[in-house]
DNA sequence: CTATCTGCAAAATTTTTGCATGGCA
DNA sequence: TGCCATGCAAAAATTTTGCAGATAG
């Protein structure tokens, strides 16, 4: 399996070890269609009969984010820290306050950003964390139609 | 005062009672340049000579966050409920990594970036929550002259 | 072989809830 | 006055930690 292998080398890449665990993990990650919370990760691996402990997920998930194989972020509903796979493209969470549904945008508003802090207090950013939360389009317009509605 | 006198006519439309903790939170919110989580808000209080209880601050915040008043978020790194007033003045904050320091910035690049979102995908932004990181200039010059020295 | 990793149990932290009392409309 | 809101204490839920035994390299 291919993955397995990636996921191998990513580990060692790291410094890491290649347990059964962390590659288990990194399969359930690599699987999702969007971000998953401890609790998740645990149960699918339990469903596929991985023997894992729940301290082991959450002390990998954290492992994994900090060598930046993962991405750790947090739910506004329910906040709870959610996991996705860093695919190392450059992108962002639009997060729907309203359905809690996560959007993943490509765009970034920073390079031109980056640029202009740089050259006016020497400050050199090595990264940055946003989360954009707001309402989505299906929303909005649901909203609309119950207003209209209740008039 | 003007603001308490909109804090509860703010209230008063959502159909909640004027009580004094949920005008003095709404008080704290609106003094607050960043959002805030629930022990922070609650500290706030606690200075300020305000009596009430930790699960007052959160019962009233999740409240306030169905009613609109405020906007309830997370905070990527500790994964806690965050909380800020509805229209939001913000600023941001730059985080050296080196030596910690936060140096505070009223520019946001975000105007451009919402009119775009909102004209691509229909999402309407209420805000944002935005941690940059970085090296600030007095440490950079410091690194250069440390290997300079080494050399 | 040994440094790292995991399981387990227990603790720490954040948030929610039940119930009696208090206070706004 | 009547109902909604608060305080208090206790519980629930999520995440972290210490330690002893297991395992990858």
């Amino acid at each position: 399996m291919s993955e397995t292998l990636s996921h191998k080398e990513a580990l060692q890449h790291s410094g890491l070890k290649n347990t059964k665990q962390r590659s288990a993990i990194l399969n359930i990650l690599e699987k999702a269609t969007q971000p998953l919370n401890a609790d998740q990760i645990y149960l699918a691996l339990v469903t596929e009969k991985v023997a894992i402990n729940l301290s082991t997920v959450y002390r990998v998930l954290n492992t994994l984010a900090e060598k930046e194989l993962i991405i750790k972020t947090s739910s506004v509903s329910d906040n709870k820290a959610l996991f996705e796979r860093n695919d190392f493209k450059h992108q962002h969470h639009l997060v729907c306050v309203e359905c809690k549904e996560i959007i993943l945008v490509d765009e970034c508003p920073f390079e031109e950003y980056e640029k202009k802090l740089n050259e006016k207090i020497g400050f050199t950013i090595l990264g940055h964390q946003l989360e954009i939360y707001g309402i989505c389009d299906k929303c909005q317009k649901r909203i609309e139609e119950e207003n209209k509605r209740s008039i």
